[in-house]
RNA sequence: GGGCCUGUGGCUUAGUCCGGAUAGAGCGCCGGGCUUCUAACCCGGAUGCCGGGGGUUCGAAUCCCUCCAGGCCCGCCA
């Protein structure tokens, strides 16, 4: 209905005043829709902005009246007010299971995200990795296309043969109950510690990377085996956050199947190409001036070879590829999309989010110096359990449990995704176990106050109508899913979702301070209720967008 | 040294791509509201030369130039 709406305007715009641009700014609370076209056309018209505005307004009106749109000119800005066929409209669109989606189409696009080394447990930087690719993928979905989210299983690097190399000669354990990734986190932290001291393990790690490009069948397994291990760990950490995989792709598998040779073999014969010691391209054409190394002096192969070997699968198989990468990868990332240009293949598309340090200094995973994502969990589902028993202490534990994992999901997911991702952040486990307003809780709450207004109810008659200043400002918002949804995947900005959904919570909880329900009596009380249910499948299908459970009770 | 990203009240941040009407919001602070639909809530108040300077424009947080500060990258790591 907005989208239609704010359609219908651009035409009768572009119709009244001759111009392809006509302006359309959002209205503030001086109208729905506003144009600032006056402007533009008072150089041209040598007439000033006011006087071209309110010359333009009957022209408008007579468009516009037949859809209930009202023009006005405020000196020389065009002020547009939906009528009440507009609320109307956008309240019964927002009563329909799966408000917010875009037409599905055939388009099928491969997103992947996340991908960290296994080399150790998911970290909170990590996770802003996962959030940001689920809560697009799942943005993706909801406009209508077919997505497909994979995790390419780094197997055959460098940190895997160091874990290899510590599996056999430090005899760590793994301690009782304790999780694979975190295990082996212990066993890479101490044979790098141990690299340090004695820099002739590097080359025994040299020979296992070796031994697995030659598929050495002993060293291939113990590879496998540290991987394996370590994905189980990441397996339950991503299930916890609800940022689920449909595919892991393994890094070997390219080696295996002959397509990295096949694609190295291709790139050779480029002129960019150049076998000096290593294979490298320059692609200084593209605007790069380092090397992109694709072979080492030894002939083994570096990850940036399988990578090529990687997207040139996912772009003959996909429509779109899109990727999230951590900012680091930012050069990478543009060489891989240089080099597939040059041969002709579908480039990704790149989504690139900046660091999460710690107020201590930066995070890694060679160091030791990191929060764990489980422990991030582990730690907010308590905090949200002690909320839980405070405010609901009725609730049998089982429930409150559940609650309160669904609170600390939200939590975190929304600490995270409420972020642009160009910005680079600071963990603080104070903004992450806050509950309160610009959070998720906050936003399930206002949904599970609509859910209990709407069981209290009972049965009414679903009625349209938008009376007072609050009813309408919330009506605009809903009005507003599709176009968000739509916007945060033509933009590549997941975090539009984040803020939308909080404007929505916010909008809501002012209405129904303000506005009773229940108390209300006949037709007013049937447009409310209509209204708050409009409200509730919105909230909730803009929740689900963002990966957190819409609670019906809380 | 070169490249990319960021700089908005004490703190966190939306808005910047696509320039418009008094720059939104949360935390914190001050003051109010629970015999009334769950107070994870609501209402009111104080706090901003939108990093500095220059330019373009009728109009700049938004575009251009420049300087400053912070982060990241510049590997035969991934």
């Amino acid at each position: 209905m907005y989208i239609e709406t704010t359609e219908l305007i651009r035409s009768a715009l572009q119709e009244a005043s001759g111009e392809e641009e006509v302006l359309i700014t959002d209205g503030g609370e001086h109208a729905d829709l506003a144009s600032t076209v006056a402007f533009a056309l008072a150089k041209k018209r040598r007439a000033s902005p006011a006087a071209i505005a309110a010359e333009l307004v009957p022209h408008l009106a007579a468009a516009l009246a037949a859809h209930g749109i009202t023009v006005a000119a405020t000196g020389p800005y065009l002020n547009f007010r939906f009528g009440p066929p507009y609320f109307a409209g956008v309240v019964q669109a927002a009563l329909a299971p799966g408000y917010g989606a875009g037409a599905s189409r055939q388009v099928r696009v491969v997103l992947e995200h996340t991908s960290a080394n296994p080399n150790g447990p998911l970290h909170v930087g990590h996770i802003r990795n996962s959030i940001i690719g689920d809560t697009l993928a799942r943005a993706f979905r909801k406009a209508g296309y077919v997505t497909e989210v994979q995790y390419y299983v780094n197997d055959m690097g460098r940190q895997i043969a160091i874990v290899v190399w510590g599996m056999d000669h430090l005899g760590i354990e793994p301690e009782e109950g304790e999780k694979p990734d975190h295990y082996i986190a212990r066993v890479y932290v101490e044979a790098n510690r141990r690299i340090e001291a004695d820099p002739a393990i590097t080359g025994e790690v040299d020979g296992l990377m070796q031994q697995v490009e030659a598929l050495d069948p002993t060293t291939v397994r113990k590879f496998r085996s540290v991987v394996g291990r370590c994905l189980d760990g990441f397996r339950e950490t991503l299930a916890d956050l609800a940022t689920p995989h449909d595919r892991f792709v393994w890094e070997s598998d390219f080696l295996r199947n002959g397509d990295m040779e096949r694609i190295l073999a291709k790139l050779a014969r480029l002129p960019v190409a150049h076998q000096e010691e290593v294979f490298y391209l320059d692609l200084s054409g593209a605007g790069i001036e380092n090397r992109y190394v694709l072979r080492r002096s030894d002939g083994t192969s570096v990850y940036a070879a399988r990578d090529l070997a990687y997207h040139l699968w996912k772009g003959r198989n996909f429509s779109r590829v899109i990727d999230v990468l951590g900012a680091d990868h930012k050069l990478i990332g543009a060489q891989l999309q240089a080099t597939l240009r040059l041969i002709g293949e579908l480039p990704p598309e790149i989504v690139h989010f900046e660091f999460v340090s710690l107020p201590e200094g930066s995070m890694s995973t060679r160091a030791g110096t990191f929060i764990a994502a489980d422990d991030l969990i582990a730690e907010t589902r308590r905090r949200a359990f002690d909320e839980v028993t405070v405010r609901r202490p009725e609730l049998p534990e089982e429930e409150r449990r559940a609650i309160a994992q669904s609170v600390a999901l939200a939590a975190i997911r929304y600490d995270i995704i409420r972020i642009s991702p160009e910005k680079s952040t600071v963990f603080e486990w104070t903004n992450a176990l806050d509950f309160e307003r610009q959070s998720g809780p906050y936003i399930q709450y206002a949904h599970a106050r609509a859910c209990s207004i709407l069981e209290k109810a009972g049965d009414y008659t679903a009625t349209f109508a938008a009376e007072s200043s609050y009813e309408q400002a919330l009506v605009r918002q809903i009005a507003k899913f599709p176009a968000v949804v739509a916007q945060a995947v033509d933009e590549l900005r997941p975090h539009l979702v984040a803020t939308y959904a909080r404007e929505l919570a916010d909008l809501f909880n002012t209405f129904y301070h303000f506005e009773p329900v229940l108390r209300a009596e006949g037709a007013t009380r049937d447009a409310r209720l209509t209204l708050v249910r409009a409200a509730q499948n919105t909230l909730k299908e803009a929740l689900e967008t963002l990966g957190i459970d819409a609670l019906r009770s809380m």
